[in-house]
DNA sequence: CCCTCCATGTAAGTCGTTACATGATTGT
DNA sequence: ACAATCATGTAACGACTTACATGGAGGG
C-alpha cells in the first residue's frame, strides 16, 4: 500500500514523470523504499484513476509529467500523520542468525564476519555520500540528512554488533578471541 | 521465498506441527520473520510435496508433526551459507521521515518524538525479555541471545537518533531546543 | 455444557518481481 | 550509424494478507 504514498510524497515536492520517480527509487530511496519500474507505472495509473494525481503535461517520447491533486495531498497527510507506521516485520539476516545453530560454529563465525564486512562497506558509502553532498538549508535537505544519518547509525551499529557477536560465539566455544587485529 | 527456509530452519531443530511453528512466528520470531497461519500451512504442504520435509507422526485433532528430510537439510544449508542475504529494501518509518518536509515543522517534530517513544518502549521490552530469560549455554540459546541483542541495539539507536533528529529540526528552525526534560 | 485452545485448511485479493515488448531522442 | 538513455506499458508468476470455514480435545 505504501508505494502509492511514496509516490504521492515525491509528487508533493513537485511534478515528475514515472521515469523521474523510478530513478529516485533506484538511487536516493533505494535503501528506504525500493520499487521496480513496472510497479511505479502501474501505481501511477491507479493514483490517476483515483484522482490523487493528474497529468500536468505531456512531453517528447510519450513523457507524462504528473502532479499531485488536493485529494492526493489529503491522503498523503492522513497517512503521514494519522496512520501508525509499521515496524519492519522481516529481517532476512537476523533470521539467518537465529538459525545459525544448524551449521558448524566455524561456519557461523564466517557468516558473522561477512556481515561485519558488509556493514562497514555500507557505512563507508553513507559517510562518503554525506560528505560529498552539499546540504542546502531548506526543509527537503534537512529530512534527507536525517534519513542518511539513520543509515550511518544503523550500519555502525550492525558492524559493532557483529564484532560483539563473534566474541560471544568464541566465548561460548571456550576459546579466546585472538583473531581480530 | 524465505518463509520456506525459516520453516526448514525451525524443523532442523526438531519436529513440530504447523500450529507449533505458527506460534513461534507470532512470538519468538515476530520481529524477525513474521508469518500468518495461512501461509505456514500452505508452505508446509509445499515443502512436503518438494520432499524437503515429511510427516513424522499424526496426533489428535488432525495434528501432523513434520520433520526435516536430508534434502531439506541440504537446501537449508545452501540458503544459509551460500546465498547472500538481502538487506531490508523498505522501511516505512524512514520513508515518512524522508517525506516529512510536506507537513508543518511542528507536526514533523511530534512525529519524531512519537518514534522516540515507540523505540524506548520496544527497547524496554527487549531488556525485560533478556533479563527474564534463563539463557542455557547451548547453541540454540546463543543465537537467540545474539538476535535479541541486535534488537536491543537497534531500538537504542533508534531512540538516540530520534533525539538527535528533533534537535536538528529545532536547530534548522533557529529555535533552541528547550522542550525536553 | 461451554469456553478456550488446539489444529488445519481454502479462496479471494493485493503487492511485488521478472520478463517481455516497444519505440523516441540525444550525443558521439 | 550506433549506442546510451529516455520513456511507457503489459503479462505471468510468486509472496503475503484477510477472511472464511470447520471441527476436536481438555478443563472448569
Amino acid at each position: 500500500m505504501s508505494l502509492r504514498h511514496a509516490l504521492l510524497g515525491l509528487l508533493a515536492r513537485g511534478p515528475a514523470s514515472g521515469y523521474d520517480l523510478m530513478r529516485t527509487f533506484n538511487t536516493t530511496l533505494s535503501h528506504v523504499w525500493s520499487a521496480t519500474q513496472s510497479q511505479v507505472y502501474t501505481d501511477l495509473t491507479r493514483l490517476d484513476t483515483a484522482g490523487q494525481i493528474r497529468i500536468a503535461a505531456e512531453g517528447p517520447r510519450g513523457r507524462k509529467t504528473y502532479e499531485i491533486t488536493d485529494a492526493g495531498r489529503r491522503e498523503l497527510r492522513h497517512w503521514l500523520l494519522e496512520v501508525e507506521p509499521e515496524g519492519p516485520r522481516r529481517n532476512e539476516t537476523l533470521l539467518r542468525v537465529f538459525l545459525l545453530g544448524t551449521v558448524e560454529p566455524d561456519e557461523a563465525r564466517d557468516f558473522l564476519l561477512a556481515r561485519e564486512a558488509v556493514a562497514r562497506r555500507r557505512h563507508e558509502e553513507y559517510v562518503a555520500l554525506d560528505e560529498k553532498t552539499e546540504w542546502s538549508d531548506n526543509a527537503l535537505a534537512l529530512y534527507g540528512r536525517l534519513t542518511l544519518e539513520w543509515g550511518k547509525r544503523l550500519t555502525a551499529m550492525h558492524a559493532d554488533w557483529s564484532v560483539w557477536a563473534v566474541a560471544e560465539l568464541d566465548k561460548a566455544r571456550g576459546k579466546t578471541s585472538m583473531k581480530r587485529d
